[in-house]
DNA sequence: ATTTTGTTGCAACTGAGTTGCATTGTTGAT
DNA sequence: ATCAACAATGCAACTCAGTTGCAACAAAAT
């Protein structure tokens, strides 16, 4: 697999938005760039075990990248908050999400591209659009 | 004002679903009816003051409804969840809701359409579609 | 090296939503 | 109309994701 994020990119990203460098950014965005998915605040302290960040620092890490457009709140799920890399997503609009009713998997449509709503002519200024779905990924809609 | 529901229309809903009736289930529902927007638990508690029903039963009834397809999630927002009618949303698709960044008010946009995802060949089965978008509404705009 | 300023950890807190259980109300059968 | 069966309700206690205030600390600018 390839690594999508270097530690060298990280920095680049981290100081070209005027965050200053530190491991639980570095940690974080690192964790996020090797995900297939987006992860919960629970997720991500998971996998930042060796370098063990409290929850307030994860928390507020993501806000700071959040603020900077460098990571996405991607969806609610079961009551937390679920974020990924802002990077596959177009200026304005974010990949859509699915999920399956039936196994409870969320899956990244990343190559599919919803038209933005055509709500320009009523004065409306779109910054950003979302679509969430769900109903059977092709795997339960088979056996079912 | 039209009021949308009348209490008999609202029993009979009721009725055809297999739920019970009681004060608590027809409140809530002619509370979502008469509501232009979606509402928190909090606030149809608050325009149920006379009846006064427990937090819990509030929930509770949310959840029946939400089960049968009468009421939707509509979205989350300051980790609380808004609830609406379903019926402003097409079989497989919610009405988009509109955030605005400026004065953060959310408007349901339930003349607008927006397709389904093409993902239906690669074997997904789509049953519910859902549209956030963010951004300036008319108002705020102009004034920007 | 020192100052400035942003970042972190901790512990205590917040509040939306949930759970178990006893009580009450609705419904359908008699 | 009465009653049994079962669903709905109220209450109090709980859960747990996310937040806050503050003191200690570390990154970047001088």
């Amino acid at each position: 697999m390839i690594e999508k994020f270097t530690n060298d990119k990280v920095s680049e990203i981290l100081k070209s938005a005027g965050l200053r460098l530190t491991d639980a950014r570095v940690g974080v965005l690192s964790v996020l760039a090797e995900s297939e998915g987006a992860l919960s605040q629970e997720q991500i302290a998971e996998k930042l075990a060796d370098i063990a960040p409290n929850k307030t620092t994860i928390y507020r890490v993501l806000e700071s990248l959040v603020r900077k457009g460098i990571v996405h709140k991607a969806f609610t799920r079961e009551r937390s908050v679920y974020f990924e890399l802002g990077d596959n997503c177009s200026e304005k609009q974010c990949h859509p999400h699915f999920t399956c009713t039936s196994c409870d998997r969320t899956v990244c449509l990343t190559d599919v591209e919803v038209p933005l709503a055509g709500i320009g002519e009523k004065g409306f200024e779109i910054h950003h659009q979302k679509v969430e779905i769900q109903g059977l990924c092709p795997g339960c809609s088979v056996e079912g």
